[in-house]
RNA sequence: CGGGGUGUAGCGCAGUCUGGUAGCGCAUUGCGUUCGGAGCGCAAAGGUCGAUUGUUCGAAUCAAUCCACCCCGACCA
């Protein structure tokens, strides 16, 4: 895409409502749009970093699931039936506009916070025998939770993008056989994402939902808000939530011996064993005609979240740092020369038609203004590969290409650089 | 939900204490100059001073109430 027509500027000064890194880089960049405390717009640019994120939840989400999309809105009694209607302290409801007088009715609905009271009645429909068993799906949606406290920017958030996936089986060892297994799924998404050395499974308090543990996944950050207990040797922390004697015997682990690390939770696991099927009257029938209770599991990732601890980890003082899965563009291609009829000008043109018809997605930066501007703005973008066409670089020999995490730059011929996109024909 | 802070041009701020014609920087528009790290000069355009009520001859400035946003804490299936 050419620059002189992307939707968004960069902006020198950060807001002055934001203080945390991820907001203030990705709203000077140009990638976000704060609505309203908790909420964003995702701009054009981080609507792309968003979609990739997904995109690589998606791909290893089907390995082992089907993808459906859930309406965001519930009627009252999908959360009266699991006793959730009034005990969850972030649940959102929707209040006629033209009817104040009523705390509920029929035009009340839940904007839902995650989907186990939806689901589970739609996997009842279509699951009743052993023979369907076990059954997973998934979706990646908008979430709604009333936070007392909206911060940390994009961290959290009252309106947010989730991944979340719910597991159905005929037994606890089945359930558990799947929940183990997702943790590998999900450490090979933030292994493509690019966070995966620092981000690591936690062991979790298991919630209201069961008297087992659950797993965390998380990253290391300052802009977290957990504290874990990190065994690095064995590549597992604790959530501060669970040290305690008791548990130390229970896990037979030493939590004296771990560091202490300020932590983002990117993801979880939990096994919701009953709490659901119970609550909902959910049985399946075994190979002896009996009616059996059903064993839940849920997942869930935020790719929302995941971009701003990709921000607060990764990006420097000059500006966002993307790794190359999920950056907006792979290649930004900048002339220096404001004069059309240049050869610089015009062999920039031309690479970047055929950079373009090889599949590369690269960010043209085809405006009129100062060099110093245009490598300012490279460096707040955080676009991995910056290429450089020049009257200079040309009777150097070529062009000039730099890694965005390098200060070295060096010159190739423009045939050295399509070869290296060669490959993607 | 408790404690603290901030609301003035699209963005970032000064002016408020001590009431008297609305200021600066960035961005925007035009002209000139410059052309490898946000360069320079001249000019122009842009404002219900968060909202409401009150005090006053006169309110961005004083008082009351409300709203929004930020920070700390509590909370975070």
């Amino acid at each position: 895409m050419r620059q002189s027509h992307l939707f968004t500027k960069t902006r020198k000064e950060a807001p002055k409502d934001e203080v945390s890194k991820n907001a203030i880089l990705l709203t000077r960049a140009g990638f976000i749009h704060k609505e309203m405390a908790g909420v964003y717009t995702m701009l054009p640019l981080g609507l792309r970093v968003l979609k990739k994120i997904e995109d690589i939840i998606r791909f290893h989400m089907n390995t082992v699931s089907n993808e459906l999309l859930m309406p965001a809105l519930s009627p009252l009694e999908r959360w009266e039936a699991t006793g959730r209607l009034d005990t969850i302290d972030v649940l959102m409801k929707t209040v006629p506009a033209n009817d104040h007088s009523k705390e509920r009715s029929s035009n009340s609905y839940v904007l839902n916070p995650t989907h186990e009271d939806v689901i589970t009645p739609i996997v009842r429909d279509v699951a009743r025998s052993y023979r369907d068993l076990p059954v997973s799906v998934y979706q990646i949606q908008t979430k709604f939770r009333n936070e007392a406290r909206a911060k940390s920017g994009i961290l959290r958030g009252r309106e947010f993008r989730m991944k979340d996936l719910y597991s159905f089986h005929k037994d606890q060892e089945d359930l558990m056989k799947f929940y183990d297994s997702m943790k590998t799924v999900y450490a090979n998404v933030f292994n493509d994402i690019g966070i995966g050395a620092d981000t690591y499974l936690t062991v979790a308090s298991g919630g209201d939902f069961t008297t087992n543990f659950s797993h965390e996944f998380q990253t290391l950050t300052e802009a977290g808000e957990d504290l874990i207990y990190v065994d690095k040797k064995n590549k597992i922390a604790y959530n501060k939530e669970v040290v305690n004697e008791e548990n130390a015997k229970k896990l037979g682990v030493n939590f004296e011996e771990m560091e202490q690390i300020k932590a983002c939770e990117v993801g979880n696991i939990f096994p919701l064993d009953t709490r659901f099927s119970k609550a909902l009257d959910y049985t399946y029938t075994d190979e002896h005609g009996e009616q059996q209770i059903i064993y839940m599991g849920s997942y869930g990732i935020g790719p929302s979240r995941l971009m701003g601890v990709v921000v607060e980890k990764l990006s420097d003082e000059k500006g966002l740092v993307w790794p190359a899965s999920i950056a907006p563009f792979s290649l930004h291609l900048i002339t220096l020369s404001k004069d059309k009829e240049s050869e610089a000008s015009k062999q920039a043109v031309s690479l970047y038609d055929t950079l373009r018809e090889r599949g590369v997605e690269v960010l043209f930066d085809d405006r009129e203004v100062s060099a110093g501007e245009k490598f300012a703005d490279s460096d707040l973008l955080g676009i991995p590969i910056r290429v450089v066409i020049s009257d200079k670089s040309l009777e150097k020999g070529g062009v000039e290409i730099k890694e965005r995490t390098s200060e070295l730059s060096e010159i190739i011929t423009i045939e050295e650089l399509l070869a290296t996109y060669n490959k993607n024909c």
